[in-house]
RNA sequence: GCGGGGGUUGCCGAGUUGGGACAAAGGCGCAGGACUUAAGAUCCUGUCCCAUAGGGGUUCGUGGGUUCAAAUCCCACCCCCCGCACCA
């Protein structure tokens, strides 16, 4: 058999498309538009499999598109934006061998290109050359000619983006003000995820700063809690005794304090002033007052107490506290620790678990059922972290207050809990502050904590209009697929202000403070109206000068008088009207598709900001989203090797079959997985496609349909409508299957079905739509059959298969459904046979039994219930049945009755009337013999002399004959 | 914690909106047969359990419920995956 050279036919056509341009979009009023978009690549590295997953959905989309008629842009660029790339230099400025590493045997960067990659354009650039001739490879039908990358590298995008945020400025979109991130103190730098030793994703929240007043002084211990509302079961406060600790002014107070809790709260912008500082053991045995209840308790030592978080001040409550618990155990029963801070034993004495909470499932004292649960020791036993978040969880959900609360008695604990600290605040008695829950340690070892920056530049998406805006753009918005669209919701609810400026890494400038440099995301999120502009600049026509604010307001808004806009960007006053109509007409984007990462903030960046700059008929239309790539099941991560390149993928499998593998793998949000077996079955499954499409294209040709080729056309249409419906939801791997498996099954069956097969009009029409139907999948492919059929045109212009083109005919359906009915009833009977049988007679019922499958199937249609329906027909065929008997009616009536519900009435009754059963088996017996290895197949009649001697015979019911295997 | 998605037969994965033809598509894997010198590929058949005649039994995370009828509807619970802001 002739055997398909993916490679070779990949160049050929790639080159054939290249020479017709066929990708290239210009405008055409004749033409509906349809405008797609593919989330630029990050140039830090190589594309891999999982662009090429998310790259040919769109691509089988935008292909597809364009069979329908449309007049179909697809364009590209690449983004270059942020700090990976320059600390990618950075790393290998430090000759840093992991990256060097990665660089070298992940990317396949030759080594003395790697010394290159110090200057982060040059590696940038370096990326970008490489990852487009992957894509070109992998046959993603783009408009090469409108390509870009962002950064000041390319001054005309970057005048683009100024324009962008001068509107809005304009808008009152930017507003200045605070915002906490986490803070390393010796990089002096923001921490983030990807910073760090550990503690990924741990993130600020916020904590409550409790006043305890020291007695007989004006100074307050101020202990951090997230648990407000436990104040009134404390019974004591802890310090570390090993821990330093200060006495400062605190905007105008005097607060006690961890010594390294100074420096948070100076950069939580508060002003702080110390004046004293001393060992924790220094307080130990002093009594603070409690706020609301005012009682006198004791401060105590804790070896637990960890300085470094919060205020390194604790309050204790023993109750629900498992740690406080144990601490307050410890020291009763080893009060040598008392005596070593000179403290009275008796100090201790007193204390006893207050509770004020009540769970079904602790009880009242959940810290002692806990600690005993779980077999905790003391203080340090590590088990007391899950001890603390079993806790805190059980009376999170279900606590109740008890009476000893005050006003707070009988509240949910999660209700009581805001407003004991509301409370508490509006008394003066307490604070907040920002802190990790959990240690977060920086890549240089330094313990981090949260930093509030003043004065940031804020791009204001806590704005309610702006989300109102933002919400109605989503609501008239496609997506795919419909469950993301909740995501997207809450996104956009959920947006604070959002810091936009950087100080490092690379960007554009941010135009009237250029300090700063506009970030990742933000210079991204409109860009997609500047791949008009850039074909333009591309062709020579427009340099970064004339790129004026006049000629974006001009182009992309309407605003301004051409002629004068034409003359102050120094342009052709001609020029600059085309590229407004080109925009008029391509813009807006009808469906961008991306990873489902990208929803969190791309995606929802996207509509805040066109919905902040265009009009309302330039908003975006659809969105798709889908799954990441896995390999082998788990995620791709390269410096645990595991990543794929699409170049690699293509040189080892060939651009079809990395395709069909991407295309044919997950829909939705499923992730989809990439290993050895999927792939070498695409690469299998094209394979066979392409020997049998050899078969059928090369029978003899005959100028006459079969019968059988009634039922293929039924077929076809089937497949042609649910691939086109599939499609238009951007269930892809749904209609690949379609076109892949389904589609190629029923030609399968045709085969087998056909005693000698000859190309029929039919059939031959069947291939040719068939082809049509696979070339947004595997077009490379596509074109090599359909000059197999002999085609001249290029099958990626040709016209998708119409419904219409295939007439269905309901009744070869019934009739191949009824003898695949029968064929499953023998080989089952087949299977449970000792010996493999040689002959069949088959009995086809009688006259009579279809008069009364019949009448049955009225009185279902009627409505009438089982019973009723036997009755009136023992009465109607009373002295007139023949071949059953009539104590077997019931019976047979109630199986009748349970094949018209399950077929349906008019499916049924279609059936019935239509099908000649023993002429379509006589017709079908070549068949049957051949398909059953047997020798020799009979049809007879239930109601024929021949029939009289079987009892089997009478089994035989309309629509299903019975048997005799022999 | 908050938000989202999901648990289907050896595996992947349809089916769940609108309950009925569901022992549950399709693919993979596995077994048998055909073809072949042979292997691979391909084609046919089988693949929950029982059954020498088309039958019966038990299944769709767990436990209840509604219904003539539930993978599909309702309630409770368990488990898994993803995101949560300066990485893009």
């Amino acid at each position: 058999m002739q055997k398909l050279n993916f490679h070779e036919i990949e160049r050929k056509w790639q080159k054939t498309w290249e020479e017709s341009q066929v990708y290239n979009a210009e405008v055409d009023f004749t033409k509906e538009k349809f405008f797609v978009t593919f989330p630029f690549p990050y140039m830090s590295g190589s594309v891999h499999i999982g662009t090429a997953y998310t790259l040919t959905r769109l691509d089988v989309i935008s292909r597809f598109k364009r069979h329908m008629g449309y007049n179909v842009l697809f364009p590209f660029a690449w983004h270059w934006t942020g700090v990976t790339i320059a600390g990618v230099s950075d790393r290998i400025k430090r000759r840093d061998q992991q990256t060097i590493k990665i660089l070298r045997d992940i990317d396949g960067v030759p080594e003395e290109i790697i010394y290159k990659f110090e200057d982060p354009f040059f590696m940038a650039r370096y990326f970008t050359e490489n990852n487009r001739e992957a894509i070109k490879k992998l046959g993603i039908g783009i408009d090469w000619r409108r390509e870009f990358h962002t950064t000041s590298d390319d001054q005309c995008y970057s005048k683009y983006v100024e324009w962008q945020y001068f509107k809005l400025k304009e808008g009152g979109y930017i507003k200045r003000g605070k915002h906490p991130v986490v803070w390393c103190p010796r990089c002096k730098s923001v921490t983030g995820d990807h910073d760090r030793l550990s503690g990924e994703g741990v993130f600020p929240i916020i904590f409550n700063l409790v006043k305890y007043k020291l007695k007989d002084s004006d100074a307050f211990l101020v202990a951090a809690t997230l648990r407000p509302e436990t104040i009134f079961g404390i019974t004591n406060v802890w310090l570390n005794p090993n821990a330093d600790y200060v006495e400062a002014r605190v905007n105008g107070e005097k607060w006690i304090v961890s010594k390294s809790c100074v420096e948070k709260l100076k950069d939580q912008l508060r002003d702080v002033e110390v004046i004293s500082s001393f060992n924790g053991s220094l307080l130990l045995g002093k009594y603070v007052l409690t706020p609301l209840t005012g009682k006198e308790v004791p401060i105590l030592p804790a070896s637990f107490v960890d300085p470094d978080l919060a205020t390194g001040v604790v309050y204790s409550v023993p109750a629900h506290a498992p740690y406080d618990y144990m601490a307050l155990v410890d020291l009763k029963k080893n009060k040598e620790v008392l005596k070593k801070f000179n403290l009275d034993s008796s100090i201790v004495d007193g204390l006893q678990p207050i509770s004020l909470i009540k769970t079904e499932r602790f009880g009242i004292n959940p810290s002692e059922v806990i600690v005993k649960e779980l077999g905790i020791q003391n203080q340090n036993d590590p088990n007391l972290e899950r001890a603390t978040s079993e806790v805190y969880r059980e009376e999170f959900l279900h606590g109740v207050l008890l009476e000893n609360t005050g006003e707070f008695k009988g509240l949910l604990v999660k209700d009581a809990k805001v407003k004991v600290a509301e409370v508490l605040k509006e008394k003066g008695l307490a604070d907040e502050m920002l802190e990790l829950p959990t240690p977060v340690i920086c890549r240089c070892g330094t313990r981090t904590y949260v930093k509030i920056l003043p004065d940031q530049y804020l791009l204001d998406y806590s704005n309610k209009e702006w989300k109102e805006k933002a919400k109605r753009c989503l609501s008239k918005m496609r997506i795919f697929p419909e469950e993301a669209r909740i995501n997207f919701e809450w996104f956009i609810d959920w947006y604070d202000d959002w810091a936009f400026v950087r100080t490092s890494g690379l960007g554009t400038k941010l135009p009237w403070d250029d300090k700063y440099l506009i970030e990742t995301l933000s210079d991204s999120t409109i860009y997609m109206a500047y791949y008009i502009i850039s074909k333009f600049v591309n062709q020579g026509y427009l340099k970064s000068s004339n790129l004026t604010l006049e000629f974006f307001d001009y182009v992309i808004l309407g605003k301004g008088n051409p002629k004068d806009v034409a003359r102050r960007s120094n342009i052709e006053e001609s020029l600059l009207e085309s590229i407004r109509k080109e925009f008029d007409y391509w813009y807006p984007v009808d469906l961008r598709n991306s990873g489902k990462d990208l929803i969190a903030n791309h995606l929802t960046f996207y509509i805040f900001h066109h919905v902040a700059i265009f009009p309302e008929d330039k908003w975006p239309k659809g969105i798709a989203v889908n799954g990441f790539m896995k390999l082998g099941g788990q995620p791709m991560h390269k410096s645990k090797g595991i990543f794929v390149s699409i170049k690699d993928a293509i040189k080892k499998y060939g651009a079809d079959v990395v395709r069909l593998t991407c295309l044919i793998s997950a829909d939705g949000l499923d992730d989809p997985d990439w290993n050895d077996e999927v792939v070498n079955s695409a690469f299998q499954n094209l394979n066979n496609i392409y020997e049998s499409f050899l078969m059928l294209s090369g029978a003899k040709v005959s100028e006459n349909d079969t019968e059988l080729d009634l039922w293929l056309s039924s077929k076809v249409r089937e497949h042609i409508k649910t691939a086109i419906t599939s499609l238009n939801e951007v269930a892809i791997r749904k209609a690949a299957v379609e076109i892949f498996f389904n589609f190629r099954n029923t030609l399968k069956r045709y085969v087998r079905r056909r005693q000698e097969l000859t190309l029929t009009p039919t059939l031959k029409k069947a291939l040719n739509a068939w082809v049509v139907m696979m070339a947004p999948f595997t077009p490379h492919f596509a074109e090599e059959l359909w000059r197999i059929l002999g085609n001249n045109s290029l099958v990626v212009k040709e016209r998708w298969p119409r419904e219409e083109d295939f007439i269905e005919n309901k009744l070869a359906n019934l009739k191949e459904d009824y003898l695949d009915s029968l064929l499953s009833d023998i080989q089952n009977v087949k299977k449970i046979m000792k010996e493999k049988p040689s002959k069949i007679k088959i009995f086809v019922a009688s006259e009579q039994k279809r008069e009364i499958a019949r009448f049955v199937a009225l009185k279902f249609a009627e409505g009438k219930r089982d019973n009723e329906i036997i009755k009136e027909v023992m009465v109607a065929f009373k002295d007139r049945t023949s071949s059953i008997s009539y104590k077997d009616l019931p019976k047979s009536v109630l199986r009748l009755v349970e094949k018209i519900r399950s077929m349906g009435f008019d499916t049924f009754m279609n059936a019935l009337d239509k099908i000649t059963e023993d002429e379509f088996l006589i017709s079908s017996s070549n068949f049957l013999k051949k398909d059953l290895e047997l020798e020799e197949v009979k049809i007879i009649k239930e109601d024929s002399k021949e029939a009289a001697p079987y009892e089997k015979a009478k089994l035989s019911e309309p629509l299903r004959p019975s048997f005799i295997l022999e």
